[in-house]
DNA sequence: AATGCGATTCTCT
DNA sequence: GAGAATCGCATTT
């Protein structure tokens, strides 16, 4: 497994949004490596995006790490209780960033369990078992993301992501991003994507 | 200083 | 399907 390097994350988001399907999250602790492959995204297409904390060039103590060079995580707490992962794209100053939705748990899957339910994967209802990491607020909780991950380089040794040279090919399924009603038209956008008959997708349409 | 609310999730019904 | 949880941030007084 190859890490993807900085000239990946600086192209163009929705082909990058597309190519990290299938690619596989890690979180680098002291004592485990959890990793996860990404199922599900959502692109935020930068400062002419009206669902994009990046709208119309807005810069915030928040919203800054948006305007880094492609590579650098964006994590941001969301209903004061959530965080959600981005891996931000293209060049420094164009704010556009990936969400990742959804994980499929592949290392440390006991690990998850205790950092979302405080129990092993055993103990979980069939329910809980189903909703480890479909979600972007579920995943990071699972692989312990906060915002002392706000601003990681992804190109560096304690957060990143690897591709599998012998990665199966993906069927990719386009549709509209989730919980953006007051977007207007971007509300409209197929800017989601994720593995076609996938479990781990967070809805369905 | 005060207000309003969100790229969500969970717990009911 | 509705309502609550909970807090940092952006905006308004």
């Amino acid at each position: 497994m190859k890490k993807l390097t900085r000239e990946f994350y600086k192209r163009d988001t929705l082909l990058v949004a597309k190519e990290l399907l299938g690619k596989y999250l890690v979180v680098d602790k002291e004592n485990c490596t959890l990793k996860g492959k990404i199922v599900e995204v959502e692109a935020y297409m930068g400062t002419k995006d009206k669902a994009a904390h990046s709208y119309s060039g807005k810069i915030t103590e928040r919203t800054k790490v948006m305007y880094k060079e492609g590579g650098y995580a964006y994590v941001y707490l969301i209903y004061g209780m959530y965080y959600c992962m981005n891996v931000v794209t293209l060049e420094e100053n164009l704010p556009e960033a990936i969400l990742i939705r959804a994980i499929e748990p592949v290392s440390e899957l006991e690990t998850m369990c205790k950092n979302r339910y405080g129990k092993s994967f055993q103990e979980l209802n069939s329910y809980e078992k189903k909703n480890i990491t479909n979600g972007p607020g579920k995943l990071c909780k699972a692989m312990d993301i906060t915002k002392w991950l706000n601003g990681e380089d992804l190109c560096g040794d304690r957060f990143y992501i690897l591709q599998d040279e012998n990665e199966d090919k993906i069927e990719v399924i386009s549709s509209k991003r989730i919980g953006i009603d007051y977007a207007e038209e971007a509300k409209d956008f197929l800017w989601r994507f994720y593995i076609k008959d996938n479990k781990f997708v967070s809805k369905l349409d």
